[in-house]
DNA sequence: GGGTGCATGTAATGGGTTACATGATTCT
DNA sequence: AGAATCATGTAACCCATTACATGCACCC
């Protein structure tokens, strides 16, 4: 069984070592943060933040608010950042990688070339946009900088914008191809046409 | 509800429409062909075609073997071709992405310098390894030119070669920071030592 | 008046991996 | 003799997302 045993438990203790935080804004930090190699959903995080508060990994005061709903904050203890420490020792496991686009593209022969561009055109605007988005993290993660791990952040930041570029390359490469692919299937469609009608 | 109402099957669709293939065949090609960019356990391939040939996507045959247990060979329909035609239409669904390594190396100040480099050594070596062996298929896809969907098999097997080397290329950066991490603490260290003892 | 944000939580649902079961053959 | 490959299948389990539920405040 074992499995994966999943990281979700720890990016919530990781993401608590920088500071005491609700679920609510776990979420939110996640989004903002290591959102763009690492997501959460809400129905995830506020039973996992029970399982961690029963474990005696991270303790749970009520803060109480005005016209808002209570805020319950969360607190890592000295068990949870020892939790955290082996987590981080174990070798991280290999990604089961799933990209639709590829697939796809790799059964691009089944549908028309049009669909296949579309589909890359498509995702240099999304890459594009995130590339903007991680560079403006950038800047934010330079205004903090009197946090002790912002070298590490940087380092993460970095990787998206990496790939991020070899990503737009490919697409842009690949676009090329096809449209290539496309001028042969029309010069081809042409000549069947012309020797069917007999030429010009 | 609706959700990813996932590839699995249009995976095994698109497989079939190169050839007639059993499952267990299909599970060798999707790890040779398809297999840095998608997986499937053969606890999905085979209930999956079951499902599959239910709905009349494909059409079983018991291939009788001597020795070896019966074989079932699959083969697309015409309302298979249409559903694949049909999935490959739709814009592919953005990744929700799940990089373990750059979360652990995120919250990489919680360890050692240490961890944080050998699992960017280990990186390294395993992504070398599927660099090399992408380059293995691009040299099958070559020899198997007469194949019409080759075209697209090369997209995807750069989109393999160039996101490699844009983590290689990262992974190597990131080393060299460790580096300067690791020599700065060390000089600290040494600092405070000699500072204590009284310094030379 | 209606949408959005704050805030927490549960239930339903589904996707997917791992483990188990079976059994003959071939390679080392 | 034992491991690996061929071949198919099922059951257990778990991880995770989505949907639903609730309710106040603030803004347009």
């Amino acid at each position: 069984m074992a499995k994966r045993s999943s990281s979700s438990n720890e990016v919530l203790l990781g993401l608590l070592t920088i500071q005491p935080m609700s679920g609510y804004d776990l979420g939110q930090t996640i989004r903002e943060s290591v959102g763009h190699f690492w997501n959460e959903s809400y129905g995830q995080i506020y039973p996992n933040l029970k399982k961690l508060a029963a474990g005696g990994f991270v303790t749970a005061r009520t803060e109480r608010q005005k016209g808002k709903p209570d805020r319950q904050i969360y607190s890592i203890t000295q068990k949870g950042r020892e939790r955290l420490a082996n987590w981080l020792a174990v070798p991280p496991q290999p990604e089961i990688p799933r990209n639709e686009l590829l697939l796809k593209l790799f059964f691009g022969g089944q549908a028309s070339l049009q669909v296949s561009m579309e589909h890359v055109q498509r995702m240099i605007e999304t890459e594009s946009a995130i590339l903007r988005k991680i560079e403006q993290i950038e800047k934010e993660i330079d205004k903090n900088r009197q946090y002790p791990d912002v070298p590490y952040w940087s380092m993460a930041v970095r990787f998206g914008q990496l790939e991020l570029e070899a990503h737009l390359r490919w697409a842009q490469e690949t676009l090329t191809v096809l449209n290539k692919l496309a001028k042969k299937q029309q010069s081809r469609g042409t000549a069947r046409k012309e020797r069917r009608h007999g030429g010009k």
